[in-house]
RNA sequence: GGCCCCAUGGUCAAGCGGUUAAGACACCGGCCUUUCACGCCGGUAACAGGGGUUCGAAUCCCCUUGGGGUCACCA
């Protein structure tokens, strides 16, 4: 049977970097299987639901390079993939479960409900619905109805039965059903709960493995029970461990970026945090770890998935993202740096520097990328005005600096040096000035930049040309004069 | 709290009864270098604890401890 995997996110929110990992092992295994993968939005919850969130996860897939072969936007034999679009379809298999008894109407209200939850939690025990509506009469019911309430329907759960997830990373784990209270399937209002809506999907989309985070291992035994009353076998469950965060938590809100669409503002290269995310809770037989998608769907296998959490190391993202900064070309770097040149503010004088002296500076700056948002502190160096540091300060103040400083000024070729024309002008100057050569460097990088470290001279020379290396050796002229 | 999952360096992890217990990130040191990075070379650092099973346990079993998840008209 072909392989048939999905990926199911709720429009709450922006995409997760969980949700991303989930979305990337289902991808990998349908491309490793030669099977299909699913996209579809359970967007069952009314409230939190949003459409501008729909729009956001497919960009997010789609940026990722996570492609899909069913589903939301491309469409497929299974349409819709909207949850809120196939309420019919739930409502069928409701009535279905209504009929054979696996199912009944609950008429209690929420402050019932309430109320029933404290008493037990006051008498210490476990919170739990007890089963009120469970054996009403149809008489009983008749009455409510006509009361004008709205009813839940409610899953009748077996007792004294034992439910075992087969779980490909964790092996079997068994729930004893009376640990489970019967399960809303059906809101008031008509919708479906998760738990219904999803098991009545993945049979009818003919899912045959579902990969997804652990956190729904313990929702389980619920699906594998409407299963057997609806009378379909269940697929393959493979739980993955969860993301955590530095202090060992779930990844949340409070660490920082979680979402795929931040570490796109920030400059993460897709290619990086895929890779990234794919060797956590995953490991590859070899020592590799820098992978492209085709090599990593090669290496894929679900008995290579770790049991246990990850924390999420923002260090080795970084570092990821370099290697990958790393393999680019000059050219695809100055086309992927623009955005955030633009979003720093230097566009215009980006556009000013003309492209051979752009190409310069990318150059220049390229290997302290750690993320392409980074172009923007670099560029301050060289589009702002000098502003001297304490340490340059020190610098300027030796004695002898004014000479080599008056040397440069004058010597310097221009208008704008070629790069290899400016390394030339470098030694000439030191063996002019007849100093060691850091004498001499130094005291120029204090000057021209303001700073004790940053991008090669040789680089600054020819980005900036003659007339601004002037007027900066000028303003720093003044300053150790003065 | 009940139920469930998990447990190798600071982090990600290999290991699936016999290894000097890989590798990567981070960290530290050295080299390179006109600075800082980059790069190269090297180093510190781990089987949570206790019982078993076995000739032999990181590997299998049990307990303890620790961490996590889940118990909604959220997904």
């Amino acid at each position: 049977m072909k392989v048939r995997v999905r990926f199911a996110p709720s429009p709450t929110g922006p995409l997760h970097i969980g949700g991303a990992r989930s979305a990337l092992f289902n991808f990998l295994y349908a491309r490793k299987m030669g099977g299909e993968f699913i996209v579809r939005f359970e967007d069952t919850d009314l409230e939190r639901s949003r459409p501008e969130f729909e729009q956001e996860i497919i960009e997010s897939l789609e940026w990722l390079g996570l492609s899909w072969d069913e589903g939301v936007k491309v469409g497929g034999p299974h349409e819709p993939y909207r949850q809120t679009e196939r309420l019919d379809t739930y409502r069928e298999r409701a009535e279905q479960l209504l009929a054979t008894g696996w199912a009944y109407p609950c008429f209690c209200t929420e402050a019932e409900l309430e109320e029933e939850r404290n008493e037990l939690l006051r008498r210490g025990e476990m919170p739990r619905y007890l089963g009120r509506c469970r054996h009403l009469s149809p008489e009983e019911r008749r009455v409510k109805l006509a009361d004008g309430i709205k009813p839940t329907i409610r899953f009748q759960v077996p007792r004294g039965r034992v439910y075992v997830v087969e779980d490909l990373v964790r092996g079997n784990v068994a729930f004893e059903s009376d640990n489970v209270g019967d399960f809303i399937i059906m809101k008031s209002d008509g919708i479906p709960t998760y738990n219904f809506a999803v098991v009545v999907d993945d049979s009818l989309m003919g899912v045959t493995h579902v990969i997804r985070a652990e956190e729904h291992l313990s929702n389980t035994p619920r699906q594998l029970m409407l299963y057997e009353a609806l009378g379909i076998t269940p697929p393959q469950f493979a739980h993955v461990s969860l993301i955590l965060g530095q202090d060992r938590q779930k990844m949340s809100k409070r660490h920082g970026a979680t979402s795929v669409i931040q570490y796109r503002q920030r400059g993460y290269l897709p290619e990086a945090l895929v890779n990234f995310l794919a060797l956590l809770g995953w490991a590859p037989e070899g020592e590799e770890e820098i992978l492209s998608l085709e090599e990593m769907i090669q290496a894929f296998s679900l008995d290579r998935v770790a049991k246990n959490p990850a924390v999420f190391d923002m260090d080795k993202l970084n570092w990821m993202n370099q290697q990958y900064l790393k393999g680019k070309s000059v050219t695809e770097l100055k086309e992927l740096l623009r955005p955030y040149i633009e979003e720093a503010g230097y566009s215009q004088w980006i556009t000013s520097l003309g492209e051979a002296r752009y190409e310069l500076l990318v150059e220049a700056v390229r290997d302290y990328l750690v993320c392409l948002a980074d172009i923007g502190e670099y560029l301050g160096v060289f589009a702002s005005d000098l502003a001297i540091d304490v340490e340059a300060a020190e610098i300027l103040q030796e004695s002898g600096v004014i000479q080599v400083l008056e040397l440069c000024r004058d010597r310097l070729p221009g208008p704008f040096p070629e790069l290899e024309e400016s390394k030339k002008f470098l030694k000439s100057l030191v063996k002019e000035a007849k100093l060691p050569a850091k004498k001499v460097y130094m005291p120029l990088r204090a000057a021209l930049t303001g700073h004790t470290r940053g991008p090669e001279l040789p680089y600054l020379i020819s980005i900036w040309g003659r007339e601004e290396c002037r007027k900066r050796l000028n303003v720093a002229l003044g300053w150790a004069k003065g």
